[in-house]
DNA sequence: TCCATTCTTGAGCAGTCACTCAACAAATAG
DNA sequence: CTATTTGTTGAGTGACTGCTCAAGAATGGA
């Protein structure tokens, strides 16, 4: 860490960044075990013992490009909603409505990686999807935690039910994400996300 | 059709209704691809020759598992709520509850086989995403024609978007079938059905 | 009895899967 | 220079994939 001295060795002749990026991108599309490592390789640009050296085995790749991605602008619309508006009434419609635009943005594949990549998995992989599913029981219960904070501050009603609040916006993001991956667009997906804000306690 | 004579040859020594049950289960349970023919053949307690005869290859018996499902009560209760209620608000909530309930229903594999059988998928079984995308869609299209019904009946206002309401409604559907994979409990997406219901037009 | 028909069985097919490794290449350290 | 370290390469690993097929078994019909 303190010394940051030259790296020893013959140095990597691709970069590590683009091909994590072609690697997010396939996870992204197919899912995890439907993406072979001979589509991974071959998208990355590099032979199985240089991604096997730079990101040790198949899960590692996999549980990395989630990190990376939930980093990203798309991976992270909701945490950034959630940090950034001042109301829980704000941030949930900023994510709803944030989420029917980047789900069915054309420009990368359709809804969220973390929603949809380890769906349909074998018994071998069974921890991939646990990691994904922590990932978004975490997300609900970020929702959960700020509607009570909500509540604390007089924001929310006393009588309204935060956890099922919470869950029902997860709910909504989570049908989003599988609707655009069903071809629904942004207009269809936005016309969603206003009909769901009209849950929210004292009315749309 | 006719003659109904009896049939030639060696009787099959197995029943072939129980062996499609068992391989309903494992499909819902796991998707398309993430289940082997070595699984499939194990519970269903036949071998691949036997298999091959009796269903035609992997795609037919997973065709012919959709459409079983698809009529049994777990699998038709959409439709049959659109066909029994005499309104449509009664055929949404139907839906919207009965989706609580049976999806969460321990007895059975969580959440909807139609929904969740192929979403991750390789390139060469992308017809049978397609099939169960063509499958969601038509259940949509079949929310949204209800209502559409309803607003010529009165029921629903003329100034409501019944295409809006049909997509937020199969939204739910889907989001409640996959927070049910996830491990919500019956109790938690009736919650969320209940909020969904909101959204109605002319409130809950 | 003998044939035709249908099903079951077990062995095994070609192809793909994730993954490995010895040999070579390119860098730094001394 | 040599030694060390790290990365790349291409060939190849065993295990598994969906699937097939010849041989044998069980039925009905003539």
């Amino acid at each position: 860490m303190a010394g940051m001295s030259k790296a020893r060795g013959r140095p990597r002749t691709f970069d590590r960044d683009a091909a994590l990026e072609a690697a997010i991108r396939l996870f992204w599309e197919r899912g995890f075990e439907a993406t072979s490592l001979g589509e991974l390789t071959e998208a990355m640009g590099i032979r199985p013992g240089s991604l096997y050296a730079a990101f040790g085995d198949k899960k590692a790749l996999f549980r990395e490009a989630v990190e990376v991605y939930g980093r990203s602008p798309v991976g992270s619309f909701p945490a950034r909603a959630l940090a950034e508006e001042p109301t829980a009434r704000g941030a949930v419609s900023r994510i709803l409505r944030e989420a029917a635009a980047v789900y069915a943005d054309p420009s990368h594949p359709a809804g969220c990686l973390a929603i949809s990549a380890a769906t349909n998995v074998t018994a071998q992989d069974d921890e991939i999807a646990k990691f994904l599913r922590d990932v978004r029981n975490a997300g609900l219960a970020a929702i959960e935690e700020r509607l009570r904070r909500a509540q604390e501050e007089g924001e929310l009603p006393a009588g309204a039910d935060a956890s099922a609040l919470a869950s029902y916006f997860a709910t909504i993001v989570q049908g989003l994400s599988q609707r655009a991956r069903d071809g629904a667009d942004a207009a269809e997906l936005s016309q969603v996300a206003e009909l769901a804000l009209a849950a929210w306690p004292d009315g749309g």
